[in-house]
RNA sequence: GCGGUUGUGGCGAAGUGGUUAACGCACCUGAUUGUGGUUCAGGCAUUCGUGGGUUCGAUUCCCAUCAGUCGCCCCA
């Protein structure tokens, strides 16, 4: 058996990377309007970045790193995600002494998570993310989320819902996890086995349980809201106030949490709506990390409050997909050269440099193809016009340009062609 | 990590315990000695994911394995 492409991983070719540059392209357009850099960060980090990042209790870091030790005996880890590596560049290049706070950051990359394939899932994905450094502004929260719709709208989607909570701060949090335990734990034996587990790991998740969704304490559970101290309900407040001033359409889900252990206060989720999209909705998901860089950088980090999100292109275009959205990708090229005749078929040769040197997409035959195999291959690259040069025109320094659309030909001087092909291009209302 | 399902030419897809494995699309050639998107004719799989077993004989039955796909957990 030949060598296959490992599991959970894909080949994105000719056909489809067009529409990945479409996407990477618009991503990057808006970041530039709002301001965000582009950083490039490594594949791979060192293992304890992650462990100390993204938390040891989560599923991540649990069951789903590529990790490895190189020849040096070094743990290393292939990235399960972008944050942790960003506040890490952060704080090894001292950006918290830019001139520009807060410090706004992009990325765009692959990803790797060792987990079983599935619609939407995949151990090698790639995603494209933002992180506002340096802030604890509730206005970089609003401008982070609006970031993040407005890359979806740009590019065309429209049943998207976008769920917001607050986390609160570490004290909030703290009390309201106790009360959930508190809660629970007298009755927990009537839940499933999944929702045991949770009760000391993670005990907000029982909220969302399928399976015991009807159970009577749901319902009456403790709410995150409840138990937000004053400065992060003011703080979750001001969220809201500036996501109704830009008309983005919100939905506050107090169950909403997320995976990774370094969020607190404002936390989010988008999700696609479109029918028949399958079972894993979330888009994008994102929040603040107050307190990230410290748990990073060790106690003399210096305390910098952070912002950002990460989405899936993978997702995204199955989302697109999902809505029948069609991106406005360019195909077709300029001309196609068909010769005949040996002198001639090297004379194209010279054509197709001159034509792309004056800036034209240009395709020519090289597989020996007689004159109506290369008519179908210019149809097939639609080709909006035609060069057809023989040893005849050749001999004649003439050649033949035929319009595609309008089967129209007409025959030009050989030495002037390149000069009345863009003439003729400028006419034929390019 | 757990469960369902699928695996036949470049793609889609039939099929049967037994001589030559349908068909459609795509592609190539010719009808049309130098002009496309139509039509017609012809061509294109020593082989049915891989390995093993049952059998006189397996693409068809059994087991394992790999992979796709869908769901659970969880996430992007």
């Amino acid at each position: 058996m030949s060598i296959q492409i490992p599991r959970g991983t894909q080949d994105l070719l000719p056909g489809t990377t067009e529409v990945w540059q479409y996407i990477e392209q618009t991503a990057r357009e808006i970041c530039r309007r709002y301001q965000y850099k582009e950083i490039r960060t490594p594949i791979f980090e060192h293992t304890e970045l992650f462990l100390r990042g993204v938390g040891d209790t989560t599923d991540i870091v649990q069951k789903e790193m590529y990790s490895f030790k190189d020849r040096g005996d070094r743990d290393l880890t292939l990235r399960p995600e972008g944050t942790a590596s960003v506040v890490r560049s952060y704080l090894e290049n001292k950006m918290f002494g830019n001139a520009n706070q807060p410090v706004k950051l992009y990325y765009i990359g692959p990803m790797f998570r060792y987990e079983r394939p599935q619609a939407g899932r995949f151990r090698q994905f790639v995603q494209f993310g933002i992180e506002a450094l340096g802030s604890k502004d509730p206005a970089i929260d609003a401008e982070v989320l609006s970031l993040a719709m407005g890359i979806y709208k740009e590019l065309g989607l429209k049943k998207l819902k976008l769920v917001i909570n607050s986390l609160g701060d570490s004290d909030s949090r703290t009390a309201h996890r106790n009360a959930l335990v508190d809660h629970f734990k007298p009755r927990i034996n009537e839940f499933c086995g999944d929702c045991q587990n949770r009760l000391e790991k993670n005990p907000l998740r029982i909220l969302d349980c399928k399976k015991d969704h009807n159970h009577e304490l749901m319902a009456s559970a403790p709410s995150i809201i409840e138990f937000l101290n004053e400065e992060s309900r003011v703080y979750f407040e001001k969220v809201q106030k500036h996501l109704t001033d830009l008309d983005i359409d919100f939905v506050i889900d107090p169950t909403l949490v997320r995976g990774l252990d370094y969020y607190n206060h404002t936390a989010f989720e988008i999700m696609s709506e479109a029918e028949g999209f399958g079972s894993i909705t979330t888009l994008c998901g994102g929040g603040r990390y107050n307190g990230l860089a410290e748990q990073i950088g060790g106690s003399d980090a210096p305390g910098t409050p952070g912002i950002g999100f990460a989405l899936s292109i993978e997702r995204l275009i199955s989302a697109l997909a999902a809505e029948n959205v069609e991106l406005p990708i360019e195909e077709g090229i300029d001309c196609y050269l068909v010769s005949m005749g040996e002198a001639a078929k090297d004379y194209t040769v010279k054509l197709a440099y001159q034509l792309r040197k004056a800036g034209f997409t240009v395709e020519k035959d090289y597989q020996d193809r007689k004159v109506k195999a290369q008519f179908k291959s210019a149809d097939r690259l639609k080709a909006k016009f035609v060069a057809v040069l023989g040893d005849d025109e050749l001999e004649k320094q003439i050649i033949n340009l035929k319009n595609m659309t309008t089967g129209e030909q007409v025959e030009m001087e050989l030495a002037t062609f390149i000069e009345q092909f863009k003439s003729q291009q400028s006419l034929g209302g390019k």
